[in-house]
DNA sequence: GTTTAGGGTTAG
């Protein structure tokens, strides 16, 4: 089915042209000129669009050949392809995973990831005018969001961006099917209309002034927009204009997709979405930015998102951001939530007590904690909006009303004090003045801020959920697990938490309340991810973020982008600049040699070799390079001045350590560092720089079971206890990789059955976090385990046990 | 190729 993007067979200047032939992937190598040849793959990975500095990017992507003549090998032959600028851009738009593609205008380099991904030991390299690609889809299914119109056009046949178009409010054409942005005046929460739909309401502005109303139905909860408050920013897609009352309204019709955005001016630029392949380029966020600061001139933002506790008023309304602790069900038109938000209301609340075992969650707390829980008793169609929700799940209930205690209940209200100024919680039947709840996402900043307050509670109101609750069968607590072997049997894997807890079965555990600490003994089913490589991760501790590292090939991208065309460049007036000798191999782009700057200050006092800002270096010569100084810090000229290179490569070579930053905490600067008589390390650098310096952790999930049940587990925070090795040593060293692999093979050998399997002694937190967006899901991790008995280390550590 | 709702407090 023809596309906008330049399809083959689309029409003229779209076919791949006569002249050029296409080459088998298999053959491809350096000594081959390829201006007249093609290849053509299958697109099996697509990378992110990685944005570098002043407008450029860059995209990795993996094509597979479909039909390459039968050979011995049974697997397809496949390569990395590395593009660049706006082709890269492009093609993100306009290409997905399993089109057709032919390559054409490419160069051919070597593969800097060839040993870790075993792809192919050369890549294609795509920059510059005469690089293109032509796209073909496998024709059904057909998409109906293709998009409307095309980019800019150009004699140049690579792939065309879909390009949207937004109308402003004041131009909307009744019958029309428009996108558009707008900031959200008011809205209601998806709910249940009479149809088949759910339905939300939302009343939109822009700049023009115009206030137009909104109306999605979608089946499912995840397709409507994630409005959170007043002020939150939309774009919308495929919206019908329609007529109604004389107004004009929008509605979703064909193809409808939507992102929200957090409307606060510096506000996170991640949109809200359930959409998988949403497109957003620089003019989009150009257009969220200049509709944060209209929103901001207008007055148009409410101060507080919400009230908390602390601050409710009888029979006022108001919005809450709370955690639920526990949810009963009072009758068919009413159901009780328990929640918090950690501060302290100015009435005492009064609680509602039910009848016993009908409680999701806790039925008690501790007596501190129970003085901060609120109740709120939600009634009509909210009880089935409430059923959705799980104890631990992060809220915001909108226009809730308090209520004075003295006001008649159901079910049994405490007696003590009963009357005076004891207040509860009603959200009213109905959907006025958007009355709803919404599950928050767990990123939420929101919902970061209320972590923050919560884990501020002094601690005797902290410890709730070690207090047992009664009503809990003790059996659960006491049962010694149903494990095929004794107690005696002997474990591979050690505790040092000093928890006084007795082990419980999966089964057990599974039934238990998120918060709480378990041991179990078990054993390991499976784990990913099986390339080990991929377990280990950058992190973020202030935005808590969590990334790939990103890989060689990328990385040499950027290198080589940033020493192309140097642009004449100021050096900071403390640096003294000097030339580093290429050795004599010839390179596959003639460039500059590398410069380097050493900081003048670090010289007087003879330490000038410690810290070198090297200019125009390959990958492979910075890694060279490092051996010889202990930090390196590689730089790149833009705008006539010094800067590092793009955040996706490391900041710092330090040996064989590389380190990154976070490109959304850091606030780049060349500074030169102050200096003392400490060693610089990789924390002084980043803090010279402005970078926030990303942590290399280990991530894994484990497949764990016993007799009773199996349970998914992560192994994070306490991983490199875990293996006994630190996650910046495996980044860099083979050893500690060959140490988690044997670990791993021990644990889980090959092949091996489950009696082959070594027992475990594990310690386990259960708690609540979002999996998807808007879904909250119980979570474990391990915690202060260690494995005390790898597997006998074979005298070559690249030989995997077995 | 479009039913649902089309904002504006429950009344416990």
């Amino acid at each position: 089915m023809p596309q906008r993007v330049m399809l083959e067979g689309a029409g003229p200047g779209a076919q791949v042209p006569a002249h050029l032939t296409r080459v088998p992937i298999s053959l491809i190598g350096t000594d081959t000129d390829y201006s007249d040849k093609t290849v053509k793959g299958k697109v099996v990975r697509k990378g992110p669009l990685v944005s570098l500095a002043s407008d450029n990017f860059i995209l990795k992507t993996v094509i597979e050949e479909e039909d390459s003549p039968p050979k011995a090998s049974s697997q397809n032959p496949s390569i990395n392809v590395v593009l660049f600028g706006a082709l890269a851009e492009d093609f993100s738009q306009a290409v997905n995973q399993g089109d057709l593609v032919v390559a054409s205008g490419f160069t051919v380099g070597r593969s800097p990831t060839f040993n870790k991904d075993k792809l192919h030991p050369f890549n294609l390299l795509l920059s510059g005018d005469d690089a293109c690609v032509y796209v073909s889809r496998p024709p059904p299914p057909p998409d109906p969001r293709s998009p409307p119109a095309s980019r800019r056009s150009s004699e140049v046949p690579k792939t065309k961006a879909p390009k949207y178009t937004y109308s402003r409010l004041d131009n909307l054409k009744a019958g029309s099917v428009v996108n558009t942005y707008g900031v959200v005046v008011f809205f209601k929460q998806p709910f249940k209309s009479r149809g088949t739909d759910l339905c939300s309401t939302l009343k939109i502005t822009d700049q023009s002034n115009q206030r137009v109303g909104c109306t999605v139905f979608c089946e499912k909860l995840e397709d409507h927009p994630k409005v959170f408050q007043v002020g939150d920013i939309v774009r919308l897609h495929r919206v019908k204009v329609r007529i109604f009352n004389n107004s004009v309204t929008l509605l979703n019709t064909f193809g409808f997709s939507v992102l929200a955005f957090d409307g606060a001016e510096g506000g996170s630029m991640e949109p809200r979405t359930s959409s998988r392949s949403f497109h957003l380029d620089q003019e989009d966020r150009r257009t969220v930015e200049e509709l944060r600061s209209w929103t901001t001139s207008q007055g148009l933002l409410p101060p507080v998102p919400t009230t908390p506790l602390s601050a409710a008023q009888p029979k006022a309304y108001f919005d809450l951001t709370c955690q639920l602790l526990a949810k009963a069900p009072i009758d068919s038109s009413c159901t009780l939530l328990r929640v918090w938000d950690g501060t302290r209301c100015a009435h005492t609340l009064l609680k509602v007590m039910v009848e016993q075992n009908v409680t999701e969650g806790p039925s008690s707390f501790s007596q501190a904690r129970e003085s901060l829980i609120a109740s709120v008793l939600v009634y009509d169609n909210h009880v089935e909006s409430a059923e959705q929700l799980k104890p631990g799940d992060f809220l915001r209930i909108y226009n809730l009303r308090a209520i004075s205690g003295s006001s008649k209940v159901p079910g049994r209200s405490q007696s003590e004090g009963e009357g005076v100024d004891h207040l509860l919680f009603h959200l009213h039947g109905g959907t006025a003045y958007g009355r709803g709840i919404r599950v928050l996402p767990e990123n939420s900043q929101d919902v970061q801020e209320l972590k923050r307050v919560m884990e501020a509670v002094p601690e005797e109101a902290e410890d709730d959920f070690s207090e047992q609750d009664d009503s809990l069968p003790m059996e659960v607590w006491s049962t010694p697990p149903e494990s095929p072997v004794a107690e005696t049997t002997e474990s591979s894997t050690e505790r040092s938490c000093g928890h006084d807890t007795q082990p419980v079965t999966l089964s057990e555990l599974k039934r238990s309340d998120p918060g709480r600490v378990h041991h179990v003994r078990v054993q390991l089913r499976s784990y990913e991810p099986r390339r080990l490589h991929q377990a280990l991760k950058l992190y973020c501790s202030k935005c808590t973020k969590m990334q790939d590292v990103p890989d060689d090939e990328l990385v040499a991208g950027l290198f080589s982008e940033a020493s192309q065309d140097p642009e004449p460049c100021t050096f900071p007036w403390w640096a003294l600049s000097g030339r580093v000798l290429r050795s004599g191999d010839s390179s596959t782009f003639p460039r500059r040699s590398p410069s380097v700057h050493l900081s003048t200050q670090l010289l007087c006092v003879d330490k000038a070799r410690e810290l070198v800002f090297l200019m125009g270096s390959t990958l492979e010569e910075t890694c060279r390079l490092a051996a010889g100084y202990q930090n390196i810090v590689p730089v790149m000229s833009s705008g006539g001045h010094m800067t590092l290179l793009d955040l996706s490569a490391p900041f710092l070579f330090r040996g064989r350590k590389r380190y990154y930053g976070c490109k959304r905490c850091s606030e780049v600067a060349v500074r030169e560092p102050s200096i003392g008589v400490e060693l610089i390390d990789e924390k002084i650098v980043a803090e010279a720089l402005g970078v926030q310096l990303l942590q290399f952790v280990l991530l894994m999930k484990l497949e764990l079971q016993d007799a009773t049940d199996t349970l998914d587990v992560f192994l994070w925070r306490g991983a490199e206890s875990f293996f006994g090795v630190s996650a910046e040593d495996v980044a860099a060293n083979q050893e500690a990789q060959n140490r988690i692999r044997q670990t791993m093979d021990s644990l889980c050998p090959a092949g091996g059955s489950a009696g082959e399997r070594p027992w475990m002694d594990l310690c386990l937190t259960a708690y609540r976090a979002e999996v998807e967006a808007g879904h909250n899901q119980t979570c474990y991790q391990i915690f202060q385990s260690t494995v005390t008995k790898p597997a006998s280390t074979p005298s070559d550590g690249s030989t995997p046990t077995g």
